[in-house]
DNA sequence: AAATATAATATGCGATATCATATAAAACGA
DNA sequence: TCGTTTTATATGATATCGCATATTATATTT
């Protein structure tokens, strides 16, 4: 029996294209990392893109909605109804601009402020966590490399 | 006027939590690298679930529904709806599996994998560019970082 | 200053995604 | 073998998402 039927029987098949696709790679770690701490999220009772938007306010609290809405990478149309929702719950409250009155800008409410501080201290110790499994050594230059990305694609869109 | 204020008039803030986040960063790194290729999708009238099936059955053809499910980073009963469609548009075809009848086998059409071969080399010459793009030398260790993620992460959900 | 163009957010609606559960087949235990 | 449990997929109801566009405010042009 030669090589190529036996790889055939065992179901390996050749390398496969996608296990080794950059996109692939970055969406599934993606997906797998976030599910651990969207599992926690959800015990909570909060939302994913609730948290993005608790999280992005905590670091720079009263953003304009479009802005926000890239930063929390969803589309703005979603992020109003989030908001919505946010207002309705009393985690944040919008404030139409002083200046430019077309734009609204999001604040946290203190509920709103306490629930972020407490998810990113849950956030922060799911990170440990999680480097420790992944027994890397070299965060900091993944980070770097991953940061390097991010500001190089968007500012070419 | 001190340094604190300084930022603050800048509105430059410290830090901030999210920035230096690795789970954000995957997300966005993902989100935007992705994004740029789903545009070509969208443009070929092509679905992003469905894009990714045609990606994973051209690698392993004939997968079952809960293990593609996994594969294509989808929910199983989105898988199903998303099956549903691409049968309708004559992309795959379902077939019980013999031994255990439970069990659902999915496979590419000839049209299906004409399709997936195309778009597989279109997601080729995108990353090509995309790795260009960021000058990046070092994209094999990325790459093998990100692996290791994925299969730890795998093996103990 | 009126008319037009551009920008920021909201809204309506159709598509997509998700949860809980139904259905159906297989495996397991007494 | 019959009843129970587990596994695989499908279905239905509900919520979310995203596109196209409406609405409102500002900028620009004449």
């Amino acid at each position: 029996m030669d090589a190529d039927l036996k790889e055939i029987e065992a179901h390996e098949k050749e390398p496969g294209f996608v296990d080794g696709y950059l996109l692939y790679l970055l969406a599934s770690a993606s997906h797998l990392a976030s599910g651990q701490f969207h599992e926690e999220l959800r015990g909570a009772g909060i939302r994913v893109p609730e948290w993005r938007v608790l999280a992005c306010l905590r670091d720079d609290d009263g953003q304009m909605v479009t802005q926000l809405a890239r930063f929390a990478l969803m589309e703005q149309s979603h992020l109003t109804k989030t908001i919505d929702q946010m207002t309705d719950r009393g985690l944040v409250t919008r404030r139409s601009d002083e200046v430019d009155r077309r734009r609204v800008r999001i604040f946290l409410s203190d509920k709103g402020r306490e629930l972020a501080n407490g998810l990113v201290s849950q956030a922060k110790a799911h990170e440990d966590r999680l480097v420790r499994q992944l027994g890397a050594s070299d965060i900091a230059q993944i980070k770097s490399f991953l940061s390097h990305m991010v500001e190089t694609l968007e500012n070419n869109e």
